[in-house]
DNA sequence: TTGTAGGCGTTATCAC
DNA sequence: GTGATAACGCCTACAA
């Protein structure tokens, strides 16, 4: 086994001293030609490579990005974080991922784990636990120790930092517009219990544009599903209870599944019914009609946080006192497909 | 801005010295009663956490776990990364994830910057280029220098580590078998190019179900898909000139396609067509009709990986000469639904 | 041109 | 009981 040689391993065996070695193979113009061709060709033979956390120790600065997300196995946020670490790799930053998990306990302990010194930035999209709590001390207390951090997607308005967001209610706005355009009157709205922000906003998008195109609001077409994994049951006897001929869906999962059980009742998508999901995803491709969808574009909004980071992780005063934060807006944009007119 | 505190901040206010501050904080015998709680008040009070960086530095042990994989947008690897980060979390290790991007380049360069220092092992999945180009010298280098690495799903008998598969050839013969049980006798395969070694396996379950099973083998009934993502012209025009009553795909993608073909040519699935997939996601439950699926149980791979890799990296004599690797295999399991007879 | 010394933050050993 | 010292691996200002 070739154990990992170090500085002072080639130092003893060349007989030079460690700080020689050091500045030889940063090609050091203090260094003679002779010695360095030396330790460099030394150095190739038995593969050394600088231990990055003694790099880290020295320089307080480890190349690492913290990412907590709530889920992985959600099609979004996967989407996001191949955007992060695409952008974070390019600039030669890895990636600590943790998943939250929704919890905000979780979601506590991940981000106290790694502000310990693991990561130079945070970039993270807060747990439904947290949004619930509405309690930030933990992003606080990370913020205050000058530790740069990215909110995206699921933001909120109590903790300066920079952020990247979506047009939710413009998005939800477009959506419904497209359908009353089409023709529909009377559109549903299949959505999460309010405490994620972006609920609340497609929503808001949602009623906004019933409102300004004089179509009656009808709470009756509104269903607010819990966050748990058997509630497909509810929105089967939702939909058996209603008449409508659109629905918007805050997430192509229900977006699916709302088209299931309207063709289980024996209506026509798009024909009788059109939907229209969020988060444009291979369920929206491979379904059947093929579903009209709104992109979030993921990787661009996790390239996006990931430049944002890295900016502040690398500007001259990090330490500044009023740093002025921006908030980037990803404009969604609605993919036609099959589930709809066009 | 509070600035983190160290070891060094404490003893200078409490005018003592460090070590007595270190040895204080973890609650030593030697140190008086009085200066234990003078210290721990501070250190409480100024919310002291040991540096993580000087921590690894000083054990050589970073509790970090690299993982390498081709893809985190595919559902199958999104579980098993889940099932790693679930395990690995509970036991204190933090997961640095690099994408390969199905590129031998990326996987070599992802798995040098970890492998100095920054992780304690790795956890990996071949990326379709390393497997094309038979090349594992990165992969060899790693376990030379004595870091423990855990193969899972896309593995290679070259290397000697730990490994976690599932048993691909059963799993494909079960479901072949299964739809011969049901009647049907002529049944395709679409599969992808040759190199991933899980695509060869699960085709040579297939052939041998129909061998044993006195079915002729017929290569007009085997479609190779190209690695692209516009392929699907190619199965379509494939759907179009045969005639079949039951298909096996090795991924839930191809038999959500394969499904929409066979609808298209005005096929019912599965009294016309009976369609078996890879990969229980999500596709699987909200196809429609929804799909009969191996599911590869991935969290559990996941998991079993990051077991592996932990007890190997906490072992006792990690570098005993001729350590007896272990490989787990992960039983799949058929979960039927809608796309077949039940 | 080369080497010494100090420091990054922590811990462990040994001396006082 | 407390503190000085060395070490983990690297870097760099300064001395020789």
């Amino acid at each position: 086994m070739k154990r990992k040689i170090t500085l002072k391993d080639i130092a003893r065996e060349l007989d030079v001293s460690i700080s020689t070695v050091s500045k030889a193979l940063k090609n050091s113009e203090e260094i003679s030609r002779d010695t360095k061709e030396k330790v460099q060709a030394f150095a190739k033979l038995y593969n050394y490579r600088p231990n990055n956390i003694a790099i880290s120790l020295k320089n307080k600065r480890t190349k690492n990005i913290g990412v907590i997300i709530p889920d992985i196995v959600h099609h979004f946020f996967t989407t996001v974080f191949r955007g992060i670490e695409k952008f974070a790799n390019a600039r030669g930053y890895n990636v600590i991922v943790c998943i939250s998990d929704e919890s905000f306990d979780k979601e506590v302990i991940n981000m106290e784990m790694l502000a310990n010194g693991s990561i130079d930035g945070f970039i993270m999209a807060l747990s439904a636990g947290t949004q619930l709590k509405n309690d930030y001390n933990h992003l606080r207390e990370v913020t205050d120790q000058g530790i740069p951090l990215v909110l995206f997607d699921r933001v909120t308005d109590e903790i300066a930092c920079d952020k990247v967001v979506i047009n939710d209610t413009e998005a939800a706005y477009m959506a419904v517009e497209k359908m009353i355009k089409d023709g529909r009157k009377r559109i549903a709205l299949v959505t999460t219990e309010g405490h994620f922000n972006v609920s609340v906003k497609r929503a808001e998008g949602y009623y906004k544009a019933l409102k300004d195109h004089k179509l009656p609001v009808d709470e009756d077409l509104v269903l607010t599903l819990p966050n748990t994994y058997d509630n497909e049951g509810i929105s089967k006897a939702f939909f058996e209870k209603i008449d409508i001929d659109g629905v918007l869906c805050v997430n192509e999962i229900y977006a699916v599944r709302s088209i299931r059980h309207l063709q289980d009742q024996g209506k026509k998508v798009p024909e009788d019914v059109a939907v229209i999901g969020f988060t444009d995803g291979i369920l929206s491709k491979l379904a059947n009609p093929s579903l009209t969808s709104v992109a979030q574009h993921g990787e661009r909004m996790g390239e996006m946080a990931a430049q944002l980071l890295i900016e502040r992780i690398e500007a001259e005063n990090p330490y500044e006192k009023d740093p002025v934060y921006r908030t980037e807006v990803i404009k969604a944009s609605i993919v036609e497909r099959e589930s709809t007119n066009n």
